[in-house]
DNA sequence: TAATATCATTAGTGTAATACTAAAATATGG
DNA sequence: CCATATTTTAGTATTACACTAATGATATTA
């Protein structure tokens, strides 16, 4: 019915970021880490963690907090968007720090395959503008 | 605070655009011709049209509705994003009716002036894939 | 003009996402 | 075991969206 496979809102989006980029070290988050992360109260993230719990992007456990892999797979996708959208702009003629917060504004929405086609469309670029790789083959 | 300086919720973004292209003769319209442009019942868009008034992007009176100078301002500007970014999607490769459905999950969201930077980059087609032209100037 | 049909509007619900406070339940560490 | 920290529940609020049902206003037309 909806547009995305893994249809998040904004605020879901950033949460499985923060998971995504604090969770490398195989630790999971606690709840209030999370929290401070998003700039929210404990009860606020607890409610888009169990969001992400029943959309099987996330489990929890004593307010520890882990993405599935399923999570996992939407996290890289929406930083692979993100990274895509934000060069194009920054080869457009866009400042490096407005193409961040405009990247942020859509790459929740915009479908992955889209920005892979926009991608090779830009000339493969190995790094976006901040020089994070873009391809989830090459993490840091 | 926001993002746009015309910050739009995907309905309202509908409802400009439907008003844009129906009352280019200069006469309003009404509301039961909205809901059903829409896809709502006429309460659903009278809601919409209410925010829209509050926005200073429309008015009405006895049901007739009519575009401000901004809320004309604002659909054109929405016009010209949407075709941008479809423009954009289908020299990447996108099919068309597919980056026309793309384009509309966006084109609320994305900055006019971004739009504009990115129109350049792909060599300033002069219409959108549909054949609609894309700059305000030469509106059909 | 009066009756009917159409259209607009109000009122009342309901859902989802977002966010808060306050309080209660659970850990955790001494 | 107690104090602190953390999590969780409960209750409230806002914005966008959408509905039904009822009411109000305005036509059209018989």
């Amino acid at each position: 019915m909806e547009h995305k496979t893994n249809d998040v809102s904004r605020r879901e989006r950033d949460c499985l970021v923060v998971l995504e980029e604090e969770t490398k070290d195989n630790f999971p988050m606690r709840l209030h880490q999370i929290a401070d992360s998003l700039g929210v109260k404990p009860p606020t993230a607890l409610n888009v963690i169990k969001r992400l719990e029943h959309k099987g992007l996330a489990r929890s456990r004593g307010g520890m907090v882990v993405l599935t892999e399923s999570g996992d797979r939407a996290a890289r996708s929406i930083l692979l968007v993100h990274r895509t959208f934000e060069s194009l702009l920054c080869q457009s003629g866009v400042p490096e720090n407005s193409a961040c917060v405009e990247a942020a504004e859509v790459d929740f929405i915009i479908q992955e395959s889209d920005a892979r086609l926009i991608l090779k469309k830009i000339g493969n670029p190995k790094y976006c503008p901040h020089g994070k790789p873009i391809s989830e083959r090459d993490r840091e």
